[in-house]
RNA sequence: GGCCAGGUGGCGGAACCGGCAGACGCGCAGGUCUCAAAAACCUGUGUCCGCAAGGGCGUGUGGGUUCGACUCCCACCCUGGCCACCA
């Protein structure tokens, strides 16, 4: 039988009749009924659990895509539909693919939204919760991602917590975690204190963005110092997994800075070493110490500066001083933390009247007091080289103190009007000099240390984690305080701490546990005295810092985790989320897999080595939030356009990491991509079949389905979504131009397209895949291999330039050499006219693209260079 | 001030390793079908000169390297982000 031939365009007989006669409703009936489409495959998926993970992986063969799990508002918003719609095209693939894939969902479930809607309408903050579980689930349910269902669970189920506590405890018998007496920040509207990293650089609270204030509170830490240098150094093991963004932030935020502690010796401090003995009855001969990263301008300190909150203000002021010092204290006093960071405004400061001993040279120094020093940095104290120093030298511009150079540039003078912060030769500085101040920095500090003067020193700015929370909805933090005892761990076999019944929602700044006395008497596991339990409960950032190796082993009763099942799929393969983590959660996981590493429980020195952090979706160029009423609800795109059409848009509209702009035209753009291919598919389905056509035609058809699948697949591969859909508009552009219908070939390529098209949109590709006569899932299909026969052309195009310069395109032989080519590139007449009569002195030849003829005379090589 | 990312048509974006800039989509214009419209389909769409053939100019700006530069190097401008009196 002959191929049928038919016109693309108008009379497609059975369906443009049926459209006309459909006039009642908006649903023509080439349009795809997507809901009907959805519900029955998601229905089918999940009753076959096609998405189910195994138990252990095989190996080599394992893929682990994990999405940031979602905290339980309420409603999904698009934000989390772009963020799970990639990991779930990521998922699909790999299983195409043959691998395993553990592709998991869970919820967030402890936080201070659910305990702030409980004090307001008076629910409990666990129905809240577990009620916007439910509503969420069904949305996402609704998108089609190929979440295993079976291993969801939520961090406030005290079978997930219960192992926070476990964990707690190990680390308290490490030492890792510990109690202790320590200015903090306390938000005053949350009513509870805050890690370092939850504080924003206005000083503002990260959720609710009031400013936070200072307390001193006894509370519990987790040593994440103690990992800073690690955090930082395998940050190799995650350069070009993680975007450099992150990596800088996460760099800037352990701050590291090495240098030295010096100790200057208080001038004449017989005199007064009384008033160190009042106030500090351990000092006996007073050396104060300061930090500095650049030992090598030692000779150049000329003063030092206190911070005037340092404790030895006080013994150090002489009494001629005392009420200009005092003033001062008074006046810093008044400063919010925000005016005192920033540089603005002159250098106040006040003297003290006393002196200090330059180590070196024994020569006396003066002691000032000012605010650019901060008690939060270093020892409170500096020795200041206004040479060297910008902010130093302002100081003592503005207070007429000596700036003595001792560093210099090698073939110039030094600006007197300035300090000098480059790198030079080191003058002035006694035996050091002539050295560069590289070499001088160790040479320095040595000589020092030799004399007790002095060891180096390595500054972070990554302080411990304090995870104590005063609210209720949170992991109780399982320790019992007995006043024999001290700090106990509740003993294994109490765990978990349960939250109790009916609590007394409240925010007071203590947690609402207090009042539950039930839940505070106990007895110490140890002396069997009367205890109290600890009220705090933990920052919910504990319960995401470990998460993803719970999913591993979700149902485990004994353990948090099997370790080997959890060693077998970890670390995660490819981690999405958003940004707004970078120095938070991603920082507070990190340590906690080293901390797991080092007990024991994991064997791998990152969590996380591949991370996409997706950006926002926009609207009118800003982030969709409700505060600002610019959002779009998925749900109602998903009935107007189908779930498929929206993640279609959704992927196509930009890379993946980049912010992304709603646009409905772009929605319908997608839409009618997708009822292209589905017209072709009813075409197929009810056209006569005919064997494969020998037209060229239908070689370069078959040749441009291979060429896609080769694109599509890389594409993936490197999570270029939105440049993989356009390759498949593409063929469907191929497919139409082929304009024959019902042949071996474009039933070769309809179906490699719908394969092609299923990690984007599932639903649509499964119905077409068994509309055109296929009977297997294409879940379980595998992916297409192009045939690397079809992928080269016997002739190709090459690009011809004459000096360089683009001038005509020529078909030749493909792998033809220089001397082919450039006979075919010198019979267009194209060429010769630009070639005219100059000889060729030189030809570029690069094979199967191009060749660059090269002339004499030519213009960029006459080119005089003067 | 330091560091990072980026700057390509009317718009979103593509060009992955230095080799035909603008794929794909949106929008716009013209056409086919229709009584008409919608849908669909076809054609065009960086810019300037030209009826056309053809040619000039074009990836923030200015230089450089190269046979050849969106891509590499130097300087600068702009946008976004992070850090920042961190000693």
């Amino acid at each position: 039988m002959p191929s049928v031939f038919r016109k693309a365009t108008p009379d497609r007989t059975p369906n443009s009749f049926l459209q006309k006669f459909s006039i009642i409703g908006t649903v023509s009936a080439e349009t795809i009924p997507f809901q009907e489409i959805e519900s029955k495959w998601q229905k089918f998926w999940e009753d076959q659990g096609f998405f189910r993970a195994p138990q252990t992986p095989r190996p080599g063969k394992k893929f682990y895509c994990l999405v940031m799990f979602p905290y339980p508002s309420g409603t999904a918003h698009m934000g989390h539909f772009r963020n799970y719609t990639l990991a779930d095209v990521a998922a699909r693939r790999a299983q195409m693919e043959g691998y395993d894939v553990l592709h998991p969902i869970g919820w967030d479930g402890f936080g201070l939204p659910a305990e702030n809607a409980a004090i307001q309408h008076k629910i409990d903050a666990a129905q809240w919760t577990r009620d916007n579980i439910c509503r969420m689930r069904e949305q996402f349910r609704s998108w089609g991602l190929s979440y295993d269902w079976s291993r969801e669970f939520a961090t406030c189920d005290p079978r997930y917590y219960r192992w926070n506590q476990q964990f707690f405890i190990q680390m308290f018998h490490k030492g890792l975690a510990y109690q202790k007496h320590a200015p903090v920040n306390f938000c005053p509207k949350c009513q509870t204190v805050l890690a370092n990293e939850q504080v924003g650089e206005a000083g503002e609270c990260w959720r609710c963005q009031a400013p936070v204030v200072q307390k001193h509170l006894r509370q519990w830490f987790l040593k994440l110092s103690q990992y800073a240098e690690e955090l930082l150094r395998d940050m190799r093991e995650l350069e070009g997994g993680w975007s450099a963004y992150v990596l800088q932030m996460q760099r800037n935020w352990i701050g590291k800075s090495e240098g030295a502690e010096i100790y200057f010796e208080i001038a004449d401090c017989e005199s007064r070493i009384a008033d160190f003995k009042i106030e500090n009855p351990e000092i006996r001969n007073p050396k104060l110490t300061i930090f500095t990263t650049r030992p090598d301008t030692l000779f150049g300190a000329t003063f030092m500066v206190l911070a005037p909150e340092h404790p030895w203000v006080e013994p150090l002021t002489v009494p001629d001083q005392k009420a200009k010092v005092h003033s001062y204290m008074e006046q810093t006093k008044k400063k919010s933390l925000l005016q005192r960071t920033r540089q603005e405004g002159e250098k106040e400061g006040v003297f003290t009247g006393s002196y200090a001993l330059h180590p070196a040279t024994q020569e006396k120094i003066p002691l000032w007091v000012s605010d650019y020093v901060l008690m939060e940095y270093g020892t409170g104290a500096i020795m200041a080289v206004p040479a060297h120093d910008a902010r130093d030298f302002e100081f003592a511009k503005k207070h007429r103190l000596p700036i003595r150079y001792v560093i210099f540039p090698k073939n110039r003078k030094n600006s007197e009007e300035s300090a000098y912060e480059e790198e030079g030769i080191l003058r002035n500085s006694g035996a050091f000099d002539g050295l560069s101040n590289l070499e001088a920095k160790g040479k320095i500090v040595e000589q020092l240390a030799r004399r007790k003067l002095a060891q180096p020193k390595i500054q972070y700015h990554l302080k411990d984690w304090l995870i104590s929370r005063q609210r209720a909805w949170g992991t109780p933090i399982p320790i019992l305080h007995c006043p024999q005892c001290g700090a106990v761990p509740v003993p294994q076999e109490q765990l978990p701490v349960q939250l109790p019944p009916n609590i007394p929602y409240g925010a007071t700044g203590e947690s609402p546990l207090t009042r539950v006395e039930s839940f505070v008497k106990a007895s110490c596991p140890k002396c069997r005295g009367a205890a109290k339990r600890e009220t705090d409960t933990m920052d919910t950032f504990v319960d995401s810092s470990w998460y993803y190796a719970r999913y591993c082993d979700p149902k485990n009763e004994k353990e948090p985790f099997d370790k080997k099942t959890a060693q077998a799929w970890l670390p995660v393969d490819l981690y999405i989320g958003g940004i707004e983590h970078a120095c938070m959660h991603l920082i507070y996981a990190r340590f906690f897999h080293k901390v797991l590493r080092d007990l024991g429980w994991v064997n791998s020195p990152e969590p996380f080595p591949k991370l996409l952090n997706q950006g926002m979706v926009t609207l009118g160029g800003t982030a969709m939030s409700k505060s600002k009423g610019n959002t779009v609800d998925p749900q109602g795109m998903i009935r107007k356009y189908g779930a498929d059409t929206l993640r279609l848009f959704i992927l196509f509209a930009a890379p993946p990491e980049k912010n992304l702009e709603w646009s409905e035209e772009g929605v319908e753009g997608c839409l009618r991509f997708l009822n292209r291919i589905w017209r072709k598919v009813l075409d197929f389905s009810s056209t006569p079949k005919a064997a494969a056509a020998q037209t060229s035609a239908a070689e370069s058809l078959t040749k441009k389905t291979h060429r896609t699948i080769e694109k599509v697949t890389q594409d993936l591969r490197r999570l270029s979504f939105n440049t993989a859909i356009a390759s498949l508009m593409e063929l469907t552009n191929s497919l139409y131009a082929y304009q024959v219908c019902g042949d071996e070939t474009s039933g070769q390529t309809l179906k490699t397209l719908v394969r092609l098209l299923y990690p984007f949109a599932p639903h649509v590709a499964e119905e077409m895949w068994s509309k055109l006569g296929e009977t297997q899932t294409l879940v379980l299909s595998p992916w297409p291999q192009a045939n690397p026969a079809k992928l080269s052309e016997a002739a190709c195009t090459l690009a011809v330039q004459v000096n360089g310069r683009f001038r005509d395109r020529v078909q030749i032989q493909k792998d033809a050499d220089a001397r082919e080519a450039q006979n075919a590139a010198q019979d267009r007449p194209k060429i010769r006219r630009h070639l005219g009569s100059q000889k060729i002195s030189k030809v570029i030849f690069v094979p199967n693209k191009l060749i660059n003829l090269i002339t004499e005379n030519n213009a960029s090589a006459a080119k005089v260079k003067d």
